[in-house]
DNA sequence: TTTTATATTTGCAATGATTTCAGAAATGAA
DNA sequence: TTCATTTCTGAAATCATTGCAAATATAAAA
C-alpha cells in the first residue's frame, strides 16, 4: 500500500491536479490489482466519497492512461479495464471465470519481435487466454 | 491466394456448412491481410453477393473465431477487427494513421512468460502501439 | 475576505458497435 | 414434393462509453 501523500505527489508530478475524486480513483487502481473496469471503480467509491459520477470515473481514468500513470487493458473484447501497475508484465484472462491475472515476463516484449526498424513503440501488451489453474482443478 | 475449393474444405473440416455468404466472408478474411472490421467486410461483399446482412457478417465472423479459423483482434479499443492469418505473429497499431501491421516473432510468445504452470493457454496476442515508419517520416 | 476566472464534477442524453430476435429464405432428407 | 432444420435478414434492443451544458469547487487577484 502506497501512502496517500505519495500518490498525491505522483499526480502533481504528472501535471494533474489532485482533486478528491482523482486521488480516490488513483488510490483505488494503485492499491487494487484486480484490473477493475470503470464501473467497478465507480461502485466501490460512490459510497466512500459523498457522491461520484460515472462520467468522472471514465474521464479520470482516461486522464491517467494518457499521462502514463495507468494501463488500459483490452484483453476482454467486451469492456476495458485498468491496471495501476505500469511495469512491464503480461496478462492472462480466464475464459471460465473471467479473472485477469498478472504474469511476470523474462525479458522485454520487444526482444522477441522482428523487423521493428523504423517503428516507434510506445506501448506493448501481451495477452494470454485460456483456463486458469483454479478453474482447471474444478473440472 | 488460396483456391475457393480449398477454403470450402477448411470450413467443412471445421464443421461449418459452406453457405454462399460464409464462403465469401471466409475468402475475404483469408485473402485480405488488412485486419478488417465486420463493417469493412460487409461493405466489400454486399455488392459482390446479391444481398448481405451486417448481422450475418457479425455472426459468421464469430463462428469462424470460435472455430479457430480466424483471429479476433482487440488492439484498438474502439472496435474489433479480424485476421485470417492464425499463425503466431504480433500486431502493431499506428497511433497516427490507425493502420494495423503484422510483425514476425522470433519464437513462441509463451517462451517469455514466467509461472505458467497450471494454466491452459488457448490464445496469445502481442500488441504493440506507437508510430509507424511511414507516419514517422511524414513528421 | 470578496470577486473573478478557471478547472473539475455531475447527470442525463446521445452515440455507435454489437447482439437479439422473430420471421423469411434456403437447404437437405425422406 | 413435403417436411424439418439450418441459415439469413432487417429492425429493434443493448450497453459500454462519450458529449454536453449546467453546477460546483478551487485558485488567484483585488
Amino acid at each position: 500500500m502506497i501512502a496517500r501523500s505519495e500518490l498525491k505527489k505522483e499526480l502533481i508530478n504528472a501535471g494533474i491536479r489532485p482533486s478528491v475524486q482523482r486521488l480516490a480513483i488513483y488510490e483505488y487502481v494503485k492499491s487494487h490489482h484486480t484490473h477493475p473496469t470503470a464501473d467497478v471503480v465507480y461502485d466501490a467509491l460512490r459510497d466512500v466519497l459523498g457522491s461520484l459520477s460515472l462520467t468522472t470515473v471514465y474521464n479520470t481514468l482516461k486522464l491517467f492512461v494518457d499521462a502514463g500513470l495507468v494501463q488500459l487493458l483490452t484483453i476482454d473484447d467486451t469492456f476495458r479495464c485498468f491496471d495501476g501497475d505500469t511495469t512491464s508484465h503480461a496478462h492472462f484472462r480466464c475464459d471460465s471465470c473471467g479473472r485477469i491475472v498478472d504474469l511476470k515476463i523474462k525479458s522485454d516484449f520487444l526482444a522477441m519481435v522482428d523487423g521493428l526498424g523504423g517503428f516507434e513503440i510506445k506501448e506493448a501488451q501481451l495477452y494470454l487466454k485460456g483456463i486458469c489453474p483454479i478453474c482447471k482443478r474444478k473440472n
